[in-house]
Formats: structure tokens, sequence, C-alpha cells
DNA sequence: GCCGTCACCTGTGGGC
DNA sequence: TGCCCACAGGTGACGG
């Protein structure tokens, strides 16, 4: 589901709501969610606190009391909610954090992808999963976007796509920067100049940071609480297949690149 | 080691 | 209406 900005609008929310307030228990009915023992979740969590919450990429990190950090990556639909105890559980709920003042942090994934990972803050960015992720597009310095580029050969959509090359961008957001660029998804990386690795690095940061400020994109829906995005009023080609290209008036069409949708204007992107 | 494809899950919407 | 299939904002494993 969530791309950089959707992350980061549910860090900006979670630091709002649930910052040190000590963890009495840790409740999970899915398991596989919590890569490793949920025992050692359950024990590292009670009597802890939550006192930050950072953002690499697309991965949430909540920084504990102690010395351990707790690694979140909401892949497609995970979503935070803060609720009661008491509440009803939702059948989606599969990791009930329950604070001390009779409220709870609920992770809820439809679809069963997210991802936790317990990790000390010692080596957290060195090691597995965060220490692989490449730079984000505010980061990126001249040039750098074109050398990783340049040692790959694979469709430029999907190298954007990587998150060991530039980390942040997902499918919508691949598709507004490369309409943005004038690039056609389907050009290999290998031949992207360095004009246009620089033009595509501009453009992420543009987009990536105005998205941010809208709160993200809601096509569906994600959340916590019930926060929605606004830049969905904004795209300018992923999902408008059948309609007339912003600029030019042709059509835009739907395409596969890597196995996923891919709304591209001909016309404009060579 | 690189690249392409598929698996992981569940829900939804379109076509028949 | 109901069934079936394709698809969904991500990533990692696997095989060629």
């Amino acid at each position: 589901m969530p791309e950089l900005p959707e992350v980061e609008t549910v860090r900006r929310q979670l630091k709002k709501l649930v910052l040190n307030k000590p963890i009495i228990g840790v409740t999970s009915n899915y398991e596989k969610i919590f890569n490793g023992n949920i025992k050692e979740l359950e024990k590292v969590l009670t009597n802890n606190e939550i006192i930050d919450v950072e953002r690499y990429g697309k991965y949430l990190v909540f920084i504990l009391k102690d010395n351990h950090v707790l690694i979140s990556h909401l892949r497609m639909e995970g979503k935070y909610f803060v609720k009661n105890e008491g509440d009803e559980i939702n059948k989606h709920e599969h990791i009930i954090f329950h604070f001390n003042n009779n409220q709870n942090l609920r992770y809820h994934d439809t679809r069963k992808f997210g991802r936790m990972d317990l990790r000390t803050k010692d080596n957290y960015l060195k090691v597995d999963p965060l220490h692989k992720l490449g730079s984000e597009p505010e980061f990126m310095k001249e040039g750098e976007l074109y050398n990783l580029l340049n040692k790959k050969n694979v469709f430029i959509k999907v190298a954007l796509l990587d998150q060991t090359i530039i980390a942040g961008l997902g499918n919508i957001y691949v598709d507004e920067v490369l309409f943005l660029s004038k690039i056609h998804p389907n050009r290999r990386s290998n031949e992207i100049s360095l004009e246009e690795a620089n033009l595509i690095t501009k453009n992420a940061k543009l987009v990536l940071e105005k998205a941010t400020k809208l709160g993200g994109t809601t096509i569906k829906s994600f959340s916590v609480g019930e926060v929605d995005g606004l830049f969905q009023n904004e795209l300018l080609i992923h999902t408008k297949v059948g309609e007339s290209c912003p600029v030019c008036g042709e059509e835009i069409v739907k395409i596969k690149v890597g196995g996923r949708g891919t709304y591209v204007c001909n016309n404009c992107q060579k």
C-alpha cells in the first residue's frame, strides 16, 4: 500500500498518539507478521515504552526506551489504529500493543504482508533490513542515481521501484515521476542519460515532497485513525487510463512493466 | 550475480 | 444475483 509520503504521514500521527506510554503487554493472532519468536517481542516490549518514531524509506522504526528498536514495514495494506482496551478486535488486527492507560496500538493488515523486526540501537541501520536501503531522493547527490542505473539492465520503472537503488518510491509515484520526466517506463535503466537521471531525481523529490504535504495518496485507504491523504487529487497519470494526457491530450494507456500496472502517455514519454 | 517470475494473503470489482 | 478471474499502493525467494 504505502509509499514514502504515506508512511511519513503515519509516522507523524503515531508520534502524536503513542509516545512515552508504558506497554504492559503484547498479543498476537498472526505470528508471521513478526520475523522471529513472538515471545521475544512480547518480552522486549512489556514494561517498555516507545520514545520516538523514525522513518527510513518505507520503514517505520519505533525507538524503545531500552536498547531495542522495532522496525515495521506496512507492505501493501498495513495500518495502525489506536483504540481502547475492550473495543472489539477486528479480524485483521494482528498485533496489539497494550498500554497502561487502557489504550491499544493495533497493527491492522488485511493481506498479512506486513513485517516487523526487532533490532538493537547500536546497529539497526547497519544490518538487515535497513542497511540495504538506497538514498531517498531528497538526499541523493548529483549523479548518484545515474551511476546506480548504469550498473543495471532492467526497465527504468523496475529500477526505480528497487529500494536499494532509490528509497521511497512505489508504483504510484514512479508512474508520476516518469511522466514528469518524459521518460517511458520501458526504457532500460542503463540507457538513461546523466541529464535524465538527474531529472528523475529532481522530480522524485518534488513529487514526494508535495505528496507528503498533502498527507499521501488515498486510493483505497491508509490511516492511523482515519487520516486520509489528498494527493490522489493531484495525480497526473496513475489510474488515468482512457483519459487525456494533461500535457498533449493523447489517450493515457495502461501497460504492464515488471508485472506492475503502469500508466503512460506514449506521446510524451519517450 | 543478475534478471524475471512467482508467492505471500485477502478483498473487490468487472465480465459473463 | 452469483461465480470466476484479474488485480491491488511491496518485497523476497527461487530458478534460469
